[in-house]
RNA sequence: GGCCCAUUCGUCUAGUGGUAGGACGCAAGGUUUUCAAUCUUGUUGCGUGAGUUCGAUUCUCACAUGGGCUACCA
């Protein structure tokens, strides 16, 4: 049976994690039974510019490859699909032609209540007392309608909720679940502007599309009764339902939410991931603002480098699983494994470290060409590559890229050796390891003096790592030291910074010239200091 | 307040009527020129109470805790 499915965002300009979530097991359930996936786009409620505040999220799915079948066209200025448009605000007749044919059928009312609605609610609730709404201002005959316009009363639609029985359905996920009709208020669907509301027209688009299976976070379940009522007063059939555990914040149960980044911050992992995409968004023009930039974001992980099927791979498992021990999954995996059967029915914490943790198997996994054309992007980005690369740069970040190893997790985490693509003598030197490394050892300055005459009597094509070694070791035995009170003077020397990978390789890289000229540079600076001190 | 839902290591989870397995993390140690990695070892968990039962983490009920919903929001 093909499978149906869709995913409903309101264009707010940014694709929330658990947003993903759901359309990610949407996206599977279409795929893995040939049917279609549906983005419908609710913005019934938007005032703001809908065609820009959905760009990010279509580029946020298309970029985790959570392609759509019907919905909107790739730059979100129209509709492809074969049932008209996909916005819910053009789509208005259709909710209001419902909410008319609800009126005639007796399974809706227009209501006049106006204010006195709410003061009516609110003496209920101040009795302590279940409300239960008079009807006094329905109107379901000519005579009423006069009668409530003649005192000038506006109306709103109101569904005519059952009083009695029970609403009773199986959930894909819950299992089998049943609410109390007689504790369902008398839904407003249609506001006294004429314009409709979600429910309504969250229904109503489901058969339209010819959705088979409503997928979507457990917060709606409550609103199930209301939407099978509306459906079945329509004569429709009623889709299938599977209710999703929301995603919770990290280490609480709390549902996860943008709105309050500042609290999650507070969390020692989620702050790190936060802070070291920083440290990359900076170096490549984005101004790392919490409220637009954080781990709760997909675009985060765009920008500095994250694996999109790392980031599918971690969604998956976040409230499914295959098994007690399968962990990684292909795109081709998920789509023949996945079953809404086996999806928990508990929330899940977001944890930014097993995601991070994710991203490091796959970019252990990533081949090395595909490593640094990545990683040549945001060198790119950050200015330190020209565009187009001058043709012979993929050899020399392919050899950075192979000493880093691990330590490029993200593939921005390759501007942390920004100094192999600076000028010589503007190499940045960080003061703390200078200071430690190269001012404070007494002898530094004149091991690093030394070492460098040694340095500039080698051969080019001796500059290798072998011999670098070689030269280094003869020259500590040579001095009576240890390595290790020469080479961290020697890395600040070559590099500026305080940690790296190994400091012969990084030499070997940089080639003679360079290292000498930056040797130069330390050594320079290092008497400013002495004389400055004196 | 009302309705609904959930509860296994810190986190994600597996699982069973005979007391729990994996992953991420964490800790200690080895290795190491820094950082990371890596290797070794270790670490911690069935919310509480009652019932059914020879026996319950597993079934039932209650309680507790956490959460969601309760709009002319979606």
């Amino acid at each position: 049976m093909a499978i149906r499915t869709r995913f409903a965002p309101s264009p707010t300009g940014f694709l929330h994690i658990g947003g993903v979530r759901t359309a990610l097991f949407n996206w599977i359930l279409a795929r893995q039974s040939g049917g279609q996936f549906v983005l419908r786009i609710d913005d019934t409620d938007a005032k703001r510019n809908v065609a820009e505040a959905l760009q990010p999220i279509l580029d946020g799915f298309r970029w985790l490859g959570i392609d759509w079948d019907e919905g909107p066209t790739d730059d979100g200025s129209g509709s492809k699909g074969p049932h008209g448009s996909y916005f819910q605000s053009e789509r208005l007749e259709k909710y209001q032609a419902a909410a008319k044919q609800l009126i005639e059928q007796g399974f809706a009312y227009k209501d006049y209540s106006g204010a006195d609605f709410q003061a009516e609610r609110e003496t209920a609730e101040k009795a302590k007392q279940q409300f239960v709404y008079s009807r006094k201002w329905m109107a379901e005959t000519d005579e009423q309608t006069a009668q409530f316009e003649s005192e000038g009363r506006s109306f709103v639609v109101r569904l005519k909720m059952p009083r009695e029985g029970t609403c009773a359905f199986t959930d894909h996920v819950r299992g089998d679940v049943s609410f109390e009709w007689g504790l369902e208020p008398d839904h407003v669907i249609q506001r006294a502007d004429g314009t409709c509301l979600y429910h309504l027209a969250n229904v109503v688009d489901d058969h339209d599309f010819e959705i088979t299976h409503v997928v979507r976070a457990v917060e709606h379940l409550p609103n199930t009764p209301r939407q099978i009522f509306i459906a079945q007063s329509l004569g429709y059939d009623l889709p299938e339902y599977a209710h999703l555990p929301y995603v919770a914040e990290p280490g609480s149960k709390k549902k996860l939410s943008k709105r309050h980044i500042e609290k999650y911050l507070n969390n020692k992992d989620f702050k790190r991931l936060y802070q070291s995409g920083s440290n990359i968004a900076e170096q490549i023009g984005i101004t790392p603002d919490p409220a637009t930039f954080n781990p709760v974001l997909v675009d985060f992980y765009r920008d500095i480098g994250f694996d999109p099927a790392a980031i599918n791979n971690y969604l998956l498992l976040l409230g499914w699983s295959l098994d007690d021990k399968t962990e990684s999954f292909s795109r081709e995996q998920m789509i023949e494994l996945f079953s809404l059967e086996r999806v928990i029915k508990s929330p899940a914490s977001f944890d930014a470290k097993k995601l991070t943790a994710f991203q490091q198997n796959y970019m252990d996994a990533t081949e090395s060409k595909t490593k640094v054309a990545s990683c040549l992007k945001f060198l790119q980005s950050a200015g330190l590559v020209a565009t187009p690369a001058p043709c012979d740069i993929a050899g020399y970040v392919g050899e950075i890229v192979a000493a880093a190893g691990d330590r490029i997790c993200m593939a921005g985490d390759v501007l942390a050796f920004d100094f192999f693509f600076v000028d010589d003598d503007k190499m940045t030197i960080e003061d703390k390891p200078f200071q430690k490394r190269v001012v404070k050892p007494e002898s530094a300055g004149f091991l690093l003096n030394e070492f460098k005459k040694l340095l500039v009597g080698t051969n080019e094509d001796e500059f290798t790592v072998p011999a670098l070694e070689a030269s280094l070791d003869g020259f500590c035995e040579a001095q009576s030291i240890e390595m290790g009170d020469v080479i961290h003077a020697l890395r600040v020397g070559v590099s500026g910074k305080a940690a790296g990978f190994g400091t012969i390789d990084t030499m070997a890289i940089l080639g003679k010239d360079r290292c000498i000229k930056r040797l130069d540079l330390t050594l320079a600076k290092l008497e400013d200091a002495r004389n400055e001190a004196s």
